[in-house]
DNA sequence: CGGACAGTTGAGGCCTATCAATGGTGGTGG
DNA sequence: CCACCACCATTGATAGGCCTCAACTGTCCG
């Protein structure tokens, strides 16, 4: 197993592990990845970080996919309009999390900072060598996609199916669980209402008044961007949450 | 690139290409996959053809998933149900289409037969395996991820800000596409207004009156399980398609 | 201080769900 | 052969949940 180099941001003060690298190398039920150090390190010198203030466009919807990112810290939000300004957000990427690898010629949804964003980007064929190379990127990758497409089935049911309490339940379990594994600690959202609304396929007003439904019936408390979670199990049964075996 | 194996099948005297093969050696912007003859043969040669009854259970939501398949002919659909009954449909799958592949250790949805159904089945390690010794086969299992991402996200824009009226279209667009891509001809949609409803987040009911409008409107012709596009241009207006540049 | 903007709350309306009834079709058994 | 049943599809009536429009508050910032 691959040592992950650790690195101190400069604005931040937070440590963190390499990007790729630590994707690479680590993953819940990762096989023992075979990675060779030296193919990975090059991989980094190619990549380039940058910064990205709040709402501005990472990139834009239909742009020609030539890189993919990684988020080293802040949030990030996948964006699709419609022709009537509709807008439907994707999801929600935070720090280690990668986007735009898996496009195909171009990126079908455009990216935005929610937050200031500290992004490494890389270039696709780049990656797409690495993993010609290297078997345990490529299963790697396999399991990142694996990963990516049960959570968007799990959330295509939360669409279609759920109420807006549930969605609203649903939505604060895992922000907490992306957060803040910690049961405990507040959680800080960094999306507006609006973004909220836009994720979970309500209105600002409908996303207001489930969380003040849930505030006074003390599942939650609300203070400002931070929320807290009161009675994890009542938010649970209102979420619709299964149980894994 | 590999030359596709043909084959007929006994029952129903179509001819097709053979399951795997076909996947690795074709595919809309597939890199020329350098895949080696030999290794699909030995995958080919580990695998399984079975028959499902309509409305019988392929795999069971929350299976181990050992297994993935690919439909050699009919239609399956993939469920995921709710404690109180509610149902969700994540995909509907035609021949060619491979599912089970991509889960993690299990199933995250079911999937049955909507009509009677050949399939291929294959061990996932095998394919597993094969990705490892092939780069062609892991090019394009990426690939195929990401169609599937794609496809996924496009149907939460539906499911998240679209009206009835524009999932009915946009379904019936998707369905003409890979039922039957020649314009002019009507298709027969497989599957029940129920498996449409569970399908676009709505119900019976509600898919019902969409379809006779659209009837009534001269845009599109019902006969029993045969639609036939009258007016693509109205069907695509009304789905809220987006061009593709 | 005033304007912009996010968040909250209220009033009312629309769209879709729900409940209910009917028609049509296929399968079954008398 | 036909009565009967089960099931799907369709249509109607009604209700309810969420959206829309609107007003108000608080905060930030020029």
């Amino acid at each position: 197993m691959l040592a992950i180099s650790q690195a101190t941001d400069p604005r931040s003060g937070i440590t963190m592990s390499y990007p790729i690298a630590a994707h690479m190398a680590s993953g819940a039920g990762a096989p023992n990845g075979v990675i060779s150090a030296p193919v990975l390190t090059a991989l980094e010198a190619r990549s380039t970080t940058i910064r990205v203030e709040r709402d501005e466009e990472i990139v834009a919807q239909e742009d020609l996919a030539i890189n993919c990112y990684q988020v080293v810290s802040g949030c990030v939000r996948t964006v699709r309009l419609l022709e009537d300004g509709r807008r439907h957000i994707g999801e929600f990427l935070f720090a280690g999390d990668m986007f735009g690898w898996e496009a195909l010629d171009r990126h079908d949804f455009g990216a935005e900072a929610v937050t200031p964003v500290t992004l490494r980007r890389y270039a696709r064929r780049d990656l797409e060598q690495l993993a010609d190379q290297d078997r345990g990127v490529a299963r790697r990758l396999r399991e990142l996609s694996s990963c990516r497409l049960r959570s968007g089935r799990e959330h295509m049911v939360l669409l279609g199916r759920k109420t807006a309490s549930e969605r609203i339940a649903s939505f604060l379990l895992e922000m907490a669980a992306r957060i803040n594994p910690d049961a405990r600690a507040s959680i800080e959202l960094p999306m507006s209402r609006s973004d909220m609304g836009d994720y979970l396929g309500l209105t600002i007003e409908t996303v207001c008044r489930r969380l003040t439904r849930l505030r006074v019936d003390g599942t939650i408390a609300i203070d400002g961007t931070k929320i807290a979670i009161r009675d994890r199990r009542a938010l649970g049964e209102a979420g619709c949450e299964r149980v894994m075996h």
